[in-house]
DNA sequence: AAGAGTATCAACCGCTCATGC
DNA sequence: CGCATGAGCGGTTGATACTCT
Protein backbone atom coordinates (compact mmCIF):
# COMPACT_ATOMS: atom_id res chain seq x y z
CA UNK A 1 0.00 0.00 0.00
CA UNK A 2 1.72 3.33 -0.88
CA UNK A 3 0.46 7.00 -0.86
CA UNK A 4 -2.59 8.09 -2.00
CA UNK A 5 -1.94 9.58 -5.61
CA UNK A 6 -2.40 13.56 -5.36
CA UNK A 7 -5.01 13.56 -7.94
CA UNK A 8 -7.21 11.26 -10.16
CA UNK A 9 -4.95 9.91 -12.60
CA UNK A 10 -7.46 8.69 -14.98
CA UNK A 11 -9.31 11.97 -15.42
CA UNK A 12 -5.86 14.66 -15.58
CA UNK A 13 -4.36 15.52 -18.60
CA UNK A 14 -0.79 15.20 -18.70
CA UNK A 15 1.92 16.33 -21.11
CA UNK A 16 2.83 19.60 -22.43
CA UNK A 17 0.53 22.68 -22.06
CA UNK A 18 -1.77 24.07 -24.67
CA UNK A 19 -1.69 27.76 -25.21
CA UNK A 20 -5.48 27.60 -23.98
CA UNK A 21 -4.29 25.78 -21.05
CA UNK A 22 -1.67 28.38 -20.11
CA UNK A 23 -4.73 31.24 -20.96
CA UNK A 24 -6.69 29.40 -18.60
CA UNK A 25 -4.41 28.81 -16.25
CA UNK A 26 -3.03 32.16 -16.22
CA UNK A 27 -5.85 34.70 -16.12
CA UNK A 28 -7.91 32.39 -13.17
CA UNK A 29 -4.82 33.19 -10.98
CA UNK A 30 -4.52 36.69 -11.92
CA UNK A 31 -8.00 37.00 -11.43
CA UNK A 32 -8.34 34.91 -8.14
CA UNK A 33 -5.12 34.14 -6.89
CA UNK A 34 -4.08 30.56 -5.90
CA UNK A 35 -6.11 30.71 -3.08
CA UNK A 36 -4.04 29.06 -1.17
CA UNK A 37 -4.31 25.74 -2.35
CA UNK A 38 -3.23 23.95 -5.64
CA UNK A 39 -4.87 20.94 -5.34
CA UNK A 40 -8.38 21.95 -5.67
CA UNK A 41 -7.10 24.96 -8.16
CA UNK A 42 -7.41 23.20 -11.25
CA UNK A 43 -11.07 21.99 -10.59
CA UNK A 44 -11.71 25.72 -9.86
CA UNK A 45 -9.84 26.99 -13.12
CA UNK A 46 -12.25 24.46 -15.09
CA UNK A 47 -8.77 22.55 -15.79
CA UNK A 48 -8.00 18.73 -16.70
CA UNK A 49 -4.36 18.97 -15.02
CA UNK A 50 -3.30 17.97 -11.75
CA UNK A 51 -2.65 20.49 -9.01
CA UNK A 52 0.62 20.14 -9.01
CA UNK A 53 1.47 20.54 -13.02
CA UNK A 54 -0.59 23.85 -11.97
CA UNK A 55 1.74 25.01 -9.84
CA UNK A 56 5.07 23.70 -11.69
CA UNK A 57 3.19 25.43 -15.13
CA UNK A 58 2.57 28.65 -13.35
CA UNK A 59 5.94 28.78 -11.69
CA UNK A 60 7.72 28.03 -14.35
CA UNK A 61 6.37 29.41 -17.19
CA UNK A 62 3.65 31.59 -16.40
CA UNK A 63 4.36 33.54 -14.02
CA UNK A 64 4.71 37.57 -15.21
CA UNK A 65 8.32 37.99 -13.40
CA UNK A 66 9.82 35.10 -15.52
CA UNK A 67 13.59 35.77 -17.02
CA UNK A 68 13.50 33.94 -20.77
CA UNK A 69 16.12 32.97 -22.76
CA UNK A 70 20.06 32.76 -22.45
CA UNK A 71 21.73 33.11 -19.24
CA UNK A 72 24.38 35.65 -18.64
CA UNK A 73 28.12 35.03 -17.86
CA UNK A 74 27.63 36.97 -14.64
CA UNK A 75 24.06 34.47 -13.78
CA UNK A 76 26.82 31.78 -14.81
CA UNK A 77 29.37 32.66 -12.41
CA UNK A 78 26.36 33.15 -9.88
CA UNK A 79 25.40 29.63 -10.38
CA UNK A 80 28.78 28.26 -10.40
CA UNK A 81 29.52 30.14 -6.60
CA UNK A 82 26.21 29.07 -5.33
CA UNK A 83 26.77 25.54 -6.53
CA UNK A 84 30.35 25.33 -5.14
CA UNK A 85 28.79 26.30 -1.51
CA UNK A 86 25.66 24.73 -1.24
CA UNK A 87 25.05 22.02 -3.90
CA UNK A 88 22.41 21.11 -5.38
CA UNK A 89 20.18 23.69 -3.79
CA UNK A 90 18.32 24.87 -6.99
CA UNK A 91 15.43 27.01 -5.40
CA UNK A 92 18.49 29.13 -3.23
CA UNK A 93 20.48 29.81 -6.18
CA UNK A 94 17.42 30.50 -7.98
CA UNK A 95 16.23 32.94 -5.81
CA UNK A 96 19.58 34.17 -5.90
CA UNK A 97 18.86 35.03 -9.45
CA UNK A 98 16.09 37.22 -10.41
CA UNK A 99 13.41 35.92 -12.85
CA UNK A 100 14.77 33.13 -12.78
CA UNK A 101 13.29 29.11 -11.91
CA UNK A 102 15.25 26.48 -9.81
CA UNK A 103 14.20 24.16 -13.18
CA UNK A 104 15.95 26.57 -15.18
CA UNK A 105 18.49 26.83 -13.55
CA UNK A 106 18.85 23.01 -12.91
CA UNK A 107 18.64 22.59 -16.46
CA UNK A 108 21.48 25.30 -17.26
CA UNK A 109 23.53 23.86 -14.85
CA UNK A 110 23.67 19.80 -15.95
CA UNK A 111 23.56 20.55 -19.60
CA UNK A 112 25.56 23.41 -20.07
CA UNK A 113 28.04 24.61 -17.00
CA UNK A 114 29.08 21.45 -16.30
CA UNK A 115 30.26 20.79 -19.24
CA UNK A 116 32.33 24.13 -19.00
CA UNK A 117 33.78 23.34 -16.43
CA UNK A 118 35.49 20.14 -17.27
CA UNK A 119 36.10 21.87 -20.76
CA UNK A 120 37.78 24.83 -19.31
CA UNK A 121 40.01 22.58 -17.06
CA UNK A 122 41.04 20.62 -20.20
CA UNK A 123 42.18 23.29 -22.31
CA UNK A 124 43.49 26.05 -20.16
CA UNK A 125 44.88 24.57 -16.58
CA UNK A 126 48.89 24.57 -16.85
CA UNK A 127 50.27 21.22 -15.46
CA UNK A 128 51.04 21.32 -11.63
CA UNK A 129 48.68 25.18 -11.18
CA UNK A 130 45.65 24.67 -9.99
CA UNK A 131 43.27 27.68 -10.89
CA UNK A 132 40.09 28.61 -10.31
CA UNK A 133 37.56 28.77 -12.61
CA UNK A 134 35.43 31.76 -13.26
CA UNK A 135 35.93 35.78 -13.30
CA UNK A 136 35.69 36.27 -9.50
CA UNK A 137 38.16 35.54 -6.98
CA UNK A 138 35.92 34.55 -4.85
CA UNK A 139 34.34 31.37 -6.60
CA UNK A 140 35.63 27.94 -4.88
CA UNK A 141 34.96 26.17 -7.45
CA UNK A 142 38.81 24.34 -8.39
CA UNK A 143 40.04 22.87 -11.30
CA UNK A 144 42.99 20.74 -10.64
CA UNK A 145 45.16 19.77 -13.18
CA UNK A 146 45.45 16.21 -14.33
CA UNK A 147 49.05 15.80 -12.59
CA UNK A 148 48.04 16.95 -9.14
CA UNK A 149 45.21 14.92 -9.26
CA UNK A 150 43.34 13.48 -6.65
CA UNK A 151 43.61 10.08 -7.66
CA UNK A 152 42.10 7.12 -5.69
CA UNK A 153 41.66 3.14 -6.06
CA UNK A 154 38.44 1.24 -5.09
CA UNK A 155 38.80 -2.37 -3.82
CA UNK A 156 36.05 -4.39 -3.18
CA UNK A 157 34.70 -5.01 -0.06
CA UNK A 158 35.90 -8.89 1.19
CA UNK A 159 32.17 -9.50 0.76
CA UNK A 160 31.35 -12.47 -1.92
CA UNK A 161 27.57 -11.95 -2.29
CA UNK A 162 27.31 -9.48 -5.25
CA UNK A 163 24.18 -8.13 -3.95
CA UNK A 164 25.95 -6.48 -0.73
CA UNK A 165 29.47 -5.79 -2.13
CA UNK A 166 30.10 -2.39 -0.47
CA UNK A 167 33.18 -0.96 -2.79
CA UNK A 168 35.72 1.06 -0.23
CA UNK A 169 37.11 4.21 -1.74
CA UNK A 170 40.01 4.67 0.28
CA UNK A 171 41.60 8.16 -0.93
CA UNK A 172 43.05 11.62 0.39
CA UNK A 173 41.44 14.38 -1.27
CA UNK A 174 43.89 17.13 -0.67
CA UNK A 175 43.09 20.61 -1.81
CA UNK A 176 46.22 22.79 -3.01
CA UNK A 177 44.13 25.42 -2.49
CA UNK A 178 43.68 27.13 1.02
CA UNK A 179 39.93 27.69 -0.17
CA UNK A 180 37.63 25.64 0.30
CA UNK A 181 39.05 23.46 3.28
CA UNK A 182 41.69 21.35 1.97
CA UNK A 183 41.45 17.68 4.01
CA UNK A 184 43.36 14.94 4.57
CA UNK A 185 41.01 11.78 4.87
CA UNK A 186 42.68 8.75 4.97
CA UNK A 187 40.04 6.78 6.43
CA UNK A 188 37.94 3.97 3.87
CA UNK A 189 35.42 5.63 2.70
CA UNK A 190 32.05 3.34 2.04
CA UNK A 191 30.55 3.34 -1.38
CA UNK A 192 27.05 3.26 -1.44
CA UNK A 193 25.96 3.17 -4.62
CA UNK A 194 27.64 2.35 -7.75
CA UNK A 195 25.81 2.61 -11.25
CA UNK A 196 25.75 3.55 -14.76
CA UNK A 197 23.49 5.97 -16.50
CA UNK A 198 23.22 6.17 -20.79
CA UNK A 199 25.59 9.15 -20.66
CA UNK A 200 27.83 8.48 -17.89
CA UNK A 201 29.35 6.34 -15.04
CA UNK A 202 27.91 7.24 -11.37
CA UNK A 203 29.65 6.92 -7.91
CA UNK A 204 27.81 7.76 -4.71
CA UNK A 205 29.83 6.80 -1.53
CA UNK A 206 29.58 9.08 1.93
CA UNK A 207 31.34 8.16 5.16
CA UNK A 208 29.47 5.75 6.91
CA UNK A 209 30.77 7.10 10.25
CA UNK A 210 32.55 10.12 11.29
CA UNK A 211 36.15 10.32 10.22
CA UNK A 212 39.14 12.00 11.81
CA UNK A 213 39.73 14.29 9.09
CA UNK A 214 42.87 16.76 9.74
CA UNK A 215 42.59 19.81 7.68
CA UNK A 216 45.99 21.65 6.50
CA UNK A 217 44.64 25.04 5.87
CA UNK A 218 46.23 27.66 8.97
CA UNK A 219 42.95 29.30 8.96
CA UNK A 220 41.14 26.50 9.89
CA UNK A 221 43.47 23.74 12.05
CA UNK A 222 42.24 20.85 12.99
CA UNK A 223 38.99 19.79 12.26
CA UNK A 224 38.21 17.25 14.38
CA UNK A 225 34.92 15.41 12.64
CA UNK A 226 33.82 15.92 9.15
CA UNK A 227 30.92 14.28 7.59
CA UNK A 228 31.07 13.88 3.68
CA UNK A 229 28.31 12.91 0.62
CA UNK A 230 29.75 13.15 -2.51
CA UNK A 231 29.17 12.37 -6.18
CA UNK A 232 31.49 11.36 -8.77
CA UNK A 233 30.68 11.89 -12.37
CA UNK A 234 32.68 10.42 -14.59
CA UNK A 235 33.75 11.75 -18.55
CA UNK A 236 36.06 11.04 -20.32
CA UNK A 237 38.38 9.20 -17.46
CA UNK A 238 37.80 13.05 -15.54
CA UNK A 239 35.76 13.23 -12.63
CA UNK A 240 33.96 16.06 -11.49
CA UNK A 241 33.57 15.46 -7.55
CA UNK A 242 30.92 17.21 -5.58
CA UNK A 243 31.62 17.42 -1.49
CA UNK A 244 29.31 18.63 0.78
CA UNK A 245 31.59 18.68 3.72
CA UNK A 246 30.05 19.26 7.68
CA UNK A 247 32.04 19.71 10.18
CA UNK A 248 31.74 21.49 13.64
CA UNK A 249 33.27 24.51 12.20
CA UNK A 250 30.38 25.20 9.76
CA UNK A 251 29.64 23.74 6.32
CA UNK A 252 31.91 24.12 3.20
CA UNK A 253 31.69 22.89 -0.20
CA UNK A 254 33.81 22.08 -3.18
CA UNK A 255 34.17 20.35 -6.36
CA UNK A 256 37.23 18.67 -7.69
CA UNK A 257 38.72 17.52 -10.90
CA UNK A 258 39.98 14.67 -10.31
CA UNK A 259 41.33 11.48 -12.40
CA UNK A 260 38.97 8.28 -11.94
CA UNK A 261 39.82 4.83 -12.26
CA UNK A 262 37.26 2.39 -12.69
CA UNK A 263 37.46 -0.33 -9.76
CA UNK A 264 38.83 -4.16 -10.55
CA UNK A 265 37.02 -6.15 -8.67
C1' DA B 1 18.29 15.19 -48.31
C1' DA B 2 17.89 11.90 -44.82
C1' DG B 3 18.97 9.37 -40.92
C1' DA B 4 21.54 9.10 -36.57
C1' DG B 5 23.20 11.12 -32.70
C1' DT B 6 23.15 14.80 -29.32
C1' DA B 7 21.43 18.77 -26.73
C1' DT B 8 17.82 21.16 -24.62
C1' DC B 9 14.18 21.96 -21.57
C1' DA B 10 9.31 21.29 -20.12
C1' DA B 11 7.08 18.25 -17.42
C1' DC B 12 6.57 14.38 -14.38
C1' DC B 13 7.65 11.54 -10.30
C1' DG B 14 8.57 10.52 -5.80
C1' DC B 15 10.31 12.10 -1.81
C1' DT B 16 10.64 15.23 2.42
C1' DC B 17 8.95 18.78 5.23
C1' DA B 18 5.49 21.69 7.38
C1' DT B 19 1.12 22.16 9.12
C1' DG B 20 -3.34 21.16 10.95
C1' DC B 21 -6.30 18.12 13.27
C1' DC C 1 2.07 12.21 19.51
C1' DG C 2 0.65 10.31 15.27
C1' DC C 3 -1.59 10.65 11.07
C1' DA C 4 -3.25 12.92 6.81
C1' DT C 5 -2.64 16.25 3.55
C1' DG C 6 -0.60 19.73 0.62
C1' DA C 7 3.48 22.43 -0.79
C1' DG C 8 7.86 22.40 -2.37
C1' DC C 9 12.08 20.37 -3.89
C1' DG C 10 15.50 17.77 -6.62
C1' DG C 11 16.20 13.98 -9.82
C1' DT C 12 14.82 12.04 -14.00
C1' DT C 13 12.41 11.36 -18.31
C1' DG C 14 10.89 12.08 -22.86
C1' DA C 15 9.62 14.95 -26.78
C1' DT C 16 11.45 18.09 -29.77
C1' DA C 17 15.07 20.82 -31.91
C1' DC C 18 19.38 20.95 -33.60
C1' DT C 19 23.82 19.24 -35.53
C1' DC C 20 26.60 16.08 -37.78
C1' DT C 21 27.74 12.61 -41.16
Amino acid sequence: MGRAPCCDKANVKKGPWSPEEDATLKGYIQNYGTGGNWMTLPTRAGLRRCGKSCRLRWLNYLRPDIKHGGFTEEEDNTICTLYSQMGSRWSFIASQLPGRTDNEVKNHWNTKLKKKLLTINNEKSPPNNPTLYGSTPTTSLICVPKAETYSFGISASQSQNPTDVIPRLSTKFNSLSSDPIPLYCPELINVSEVGASSKNSTCVFSLSQESSCISNSSSIGLVSSVSMAGNVEVEDSKALVDFSVGSPYGLGNSLYLADFTYPEY
